[in-house]
DNA sequence: TAATAAAAAAGAATTTTATTCTATATTTGA
DNA sequence: TCAAATATAGAATAAAATTCTTTTTTATTA
């Protein structure tokens, strides 16, 4: 009996798949004719490829990344933030709040000597300063913040390292 | 006599040049046609401020967004590192060794109650483990590395603030 | 405020790229 | 080795980016 190799190898990468992500996490406005001329293939494997790997969810979506001084914004912080009680609806009321900041561009619940990991954008140290007594202290449940203010951005994101 | 207006304005961006960041941001594959669609505008005015933005470096790149479970990256871990020693040479040698590692996609040099806050990949615990051991503790000048495991990212990037 | 230079935008034409379609080659499991 | 499934090639079409010329709007200064 037949049985489909599509469904066996749903969700599995070949080599292929794995250079196209990569070309397309350096530049995602790298074009299918050079993915294919660097690949030594035509444009159509390349542009079902890349169909297929958005489709399944490989690629969430496409950004541009600006350059966060230019458009405004000095300040880098990290923020470790301690709660006083920990079940479940306080977490979530935590996250829900914290979501709503839009200072705050990334937010992780973590295993460790502290409960979340915040990052944080301002224009100044003003505008954090505000953020920090009107906004992030004055949230119910905050036991205590930690700030790391970032001086230098040693490595920024680049691409994944896909095994 | 004439003052030429373009030199006056020169990485000034007005309101439409922000909505055109935002809309980036959210959709770094959104067609000019799109963008000059959503701000009642035609291609050709959208066309040449995008390529303003991008020449004068407000739009760093462009790049595609991949899930990192998918990617086979199943562990994401902070760690914040302090160093034994702190002239600029022990500092610029912990930058540069920090780098090579594909493990480590962010790099931060923090005034804090730490040095450095670096973000890691990894497949799995074994493969975290590996890298503390075998590369990051192996470093010189390491003083101590307390590591945070991410159990939920409540936020991920979505956009800048843009003021 | 009128004249006018500069800047921004519109509209059309062209080039490039994405996308689709059909044909061919390769791979895979019995 | 055969047949089905899959991947790729090559050509045709659709859509988007890019360029060019013209028109409108804005801003300066007399």
């Amino acid at each position: 009996m037949w049985i489909k190799k599509a469904f066996l190898q749903k969700n599995i990468m070949d080599k292929t798949d794995r250079s196209i992500l990569l070309l397309l996490q350096k530049d995602g406005k790298i074009t299918i004719k050079e993915i294919a001329e660097r690949l030594n293939l035509t444009t159509t494997p390349i542009f079902e490829r890349v169909k297929k790997l958005e489709k399944e969810g490989y690629i969430k979506s496409y950004k541009a990344i600006l350059d966060r001084k230019k458009a405004g914004l000095q300040l880098m912080v990290f923020c470790n933030v301690t709660l006083n009680l920990h079940q479940t609806d306080y977490l979530k009321k935590f996250e829900k709040d914290i979501q709503q900041f839009p200072e705050v561009v990334e937010c992780y619940h973590v295993a460790g000597m502290f409960d979340y990991l915040i990052k944080i954008y301002a224009e100044n140290m003003e505008r954090y300063q505000d953020f920090l007594s009107n906004k992030l202290a004055s949230l119910e449940n905050i036991s205590k913040v930690q700030s790391s203010f970032v001086m230098t951005e040693v490595k920024d994101f680049s691409y994944l390292p896909i095994p």
